[in-house]
DNA sequence: CTGCATATTTGATGCAAATCAAGAATGCAG
DNA sequence: CTGCATTCTTGATTTGCATCAAATATGCAG
């Protein structure tokens, strides 16, 4: 009965669509199965087709695509946007391994917004017609998808706050924050890493012109608060950074 | 069994509390009870404590408080509003009958932003906890609150794009159309409505100073978009409010 | 390696909305 | 009704960031 294989297997180009368990898969402690039981966890397996393959600029779902399945991605990054009737783009998430993309689109049945690859990735696919039923069985399921739901909220008040009250130079400040805490959930450094996106990404999740992302980059790094080479970042003075990135242009 | 009273009391000053079930309820076609099938209703009524009443400026809960349970708003109106480190205040949404308030806290079991009433108000506090097990046996009832978290995503998300590429008619503009939308939802005229909150708080909300707003009332009014009279608002020209308050001022 | 496309940086200028500063209207307690 | 406290409106001024323009860097197809 049990399908899993004990061991992963010995590296190189071994497609992931093989790891045919959660168990396998080192990204077990922040994904979905952290809210499973072991002895329920093939019943999670079974439900999840694995190592859907993304290249960078593919979509993993389009706006007004009909809802039928969340994702885990595995690895690479995702970006989220939607278009306003006028056309313009909205960039509104970021998605990182070990992250779960795509609940908007429950209460519509169809994606209110588009998923894009950001470079080259791999998900895994999640029915949310068997997700629901599942988590009728299993009520820390059940919990843990309110929650993640509910995280995605916040989350998305906090960039509100961002976006209505705080000035360009916080509002990068708070980017390489949150990136810098997502990294190290993951077991990564969270001094230095690399951004998935380009400047135009980030201006436009920001509320910003591409010309100030990067002339807020080349500033911080004068500043002394980071070091940027492209689109490799390492976090200096993650203090100053956090705390006070406005304050110090009022001392200075 | 049933306890329910066979008819609505002959009003004046009869305490909400006395409406022991949802049946009773006028909101009940756009709130909870729309999930449920009748013969189930009972079950939601009995873990439903009613008519909790706010005075004007009163909590309902506040930031860091335990996240105990969820809130339909029966009459008045509610503002959310979280605050950052540095003190100041962000108002994340405004709350009216029938809809559902603070689901924000699910996934940290206390509130991450405060619940206040912006005049009298009634809600029904609703368990959190008796809510999933009830879930669990309801399935519709599990999608209905999967859909209203998605809902507020999706919510947040729009607000984020005004936000960050809107103008200010813009934002504005879109208040009185979600605003006008909202009533509709309710049986009310979407053409003439009170504002509940002051323009300090459509500001905060929007990401405008106050006196932004004040003018930007005053233009429309001028340009014969709408009329105001105070926090009484009636919409004259949806079509051109809704479609190019932007426009309008190129061709001008 | 070469050349074109795309991404990023840098500088100069303009404007939408914030801030500063009063004044007017409204609400409410006594 | 009177006076004080909010809330709202209006005008003048400042400013942070967008926009325009152009140079430089980077990636990648052939």
């Amino acid at each position: 009965m049990n399908v899993r294989m004990a061991i992963t297997p010995p590296s190189r180009e071994i497609p992931l669509a093989a790891r045919v368990s959660c168990n396998d898969c080192s990204l077990s402690q922040i994904c979905l199965p952290l809210a499973v039981e072991p002895e329920q966890l093939d019943e999670l397996d079974r439900i999840i087709r694995r190592g859907r393959a993304l290249k960078r600029g593919e979509h993993l779902y389009r706006a007004a695509d009909s809802f039928e399945a969340v994702y885990a991605v595995r690895s690479g990054a995702l970006k989220t946007y939607a278009m306003s009737e006028d056309g313009d783009e909205q960039v509104t998430g970021f998605y990182l391994p070990g992250e779960i993309v795509g609940m908007d689109g429950i209460s519509t049945a169809y994606h209110i917004s588009s998923a894009k690859a950001l470079e080259t990735s791999t998900v895994c696919e999640i029915p949310f017609a068997h997700l629901e039923k599942l988590s009728i069985k299993i009520p820390s399921l059940q919990h843990h998808f309110f929650s993640l739901m509910s995280r995605e909220i916040q989350e998305d008040r906090a960039l509100l706050m961002l976006l209505s009250k705080k000035s360009a130079d916080d509002r990068i400040a708070a980017l390489f924050t949150t990136m810098a805490a997502r990294q190290e959930r993951r077991g990564l450094s969270s001094r230095l890493f690399r951004l998935p996106m380009s400047r135009y990404d980030i201006g436009n999740y920001l509320g910003l012109a591409v010309e100030t992302v990067s002339r807020i980059f080349t500033r911080f790094q004068q500043q002394g608060l980071i070091r940027v080479q492209g689109r490799e970042i390492e976090i200096l003075d993650s203090e100053r950074l956090c705390g006070d990135s406005r304050l110090q242009i009022i001392k200075d």
